[in-house]
DNA sequence: CAGAATCCTATGCGATACTG
DNA sequence: CAGTATCGCATAGGATTCTG
């Protein structure tokens, strides 16, 4: 089974989501760009990956529409990567990630990086799931079922 | 650099979870004990993926405390695989993504799961992001600030 | 500086066989 | 059934070189 193509048509839209900016390289890139980075040299100082897999990484990702390449204003004859709409979508996957490893991989007095709100400096509220009427949901409260995208999943 | 220690002492807790946990069939295993799997064969048989690559991924989760062994209840003499409350604490990540690959990763007409709740088959909401004080934020509002586990942030 | 192209190695992972 | 052990291929990804 061909790695890539694996998950690539599964009907759980977790498994698609894996397959498509699950990888490392992918997921940090897009947290770089969460902080305004947007040129190459930039993603590659900050990574430290090398360039062709950033280069690569980059193309794929301006595949799926995260990042769209738009010329630079300063002058310099070169490309930015601007998340899309699609791209700034990717922040509360991102920031589930980051409160699980701050809860559960540092140990106290380990320096790392928190995330603050830019306006009065508040921290970030514990993302929590919940039913459309507001109510806290654990892993245990759900369920899957089928459904066809678009249509209603009543009656 | 070895691929698997490169993010593992980052400072970012999201390289961390990356390494952690962001590998694919980590995440597909846990989404799996989401819906109640507990048993290797279930595992194996819902996700298709060798055993051998199961087992070593089974072992490296119940060392990261995501999940523990239990000897089973029902007499046959194996264990099970039952999630901690570390290990339910990726229900957001994994949501996240669920949602993300939902709106993005699927055309109109295209069979996909969702989840509901379990009392009155309640959709869930999209994820957000707030504040402590419950302004809801996009990338463009936050920055990253290193801070010490454990100590006070602000002073 | 921003990439593309090439090369090389480590390893992810599937397939299969073996064990209690 | 629940794994462990072995093998082999494909690929991820690092290092390096080349180009506009």
């Amino acid at each position: 089974m061909a790695r890539q193509e694996s998950l690539k048509n599964s009907e759980c839209p977790v498994a698609r989501t894996l397959e498509a900016i699950g990888e490392r390289w992918c997921l940090m890139i897009i947290r770089e760009a969460f902080d305004d980075v947007r040129r190459f040299s930039e993603f590659q100082k900050n990574l430290g990956l090398a360039k062709n897999i950033l280069a690569s990484r980059l193309k794929l990702l301006v595949e799926l529409k995260v990042f769209e390449i738009r010329p630079v204003s300063n002058g310099s004859a070169y490309n930015e990567y601007v998340l899309t709409e699609r791209g700034r979508s990717v922040f509360p996957i991102v920031v589930a990630m980051r409160q699980w490893g701050e809860r559960y991989l540092f140990e106290k007095g380990e320096i790392h990086s928190v995330l603050m709100d830019n306006q009065g400096e508040q921290a970030i509220q514990p993302l929590e799931v919940r039913s459309e009427r507001g109510v806290k949901l654990t892993p245990g409260d759900c369920h899957r079922r089928r459904v066809i995208k678009g249509e209603s999943v009543d009656n």
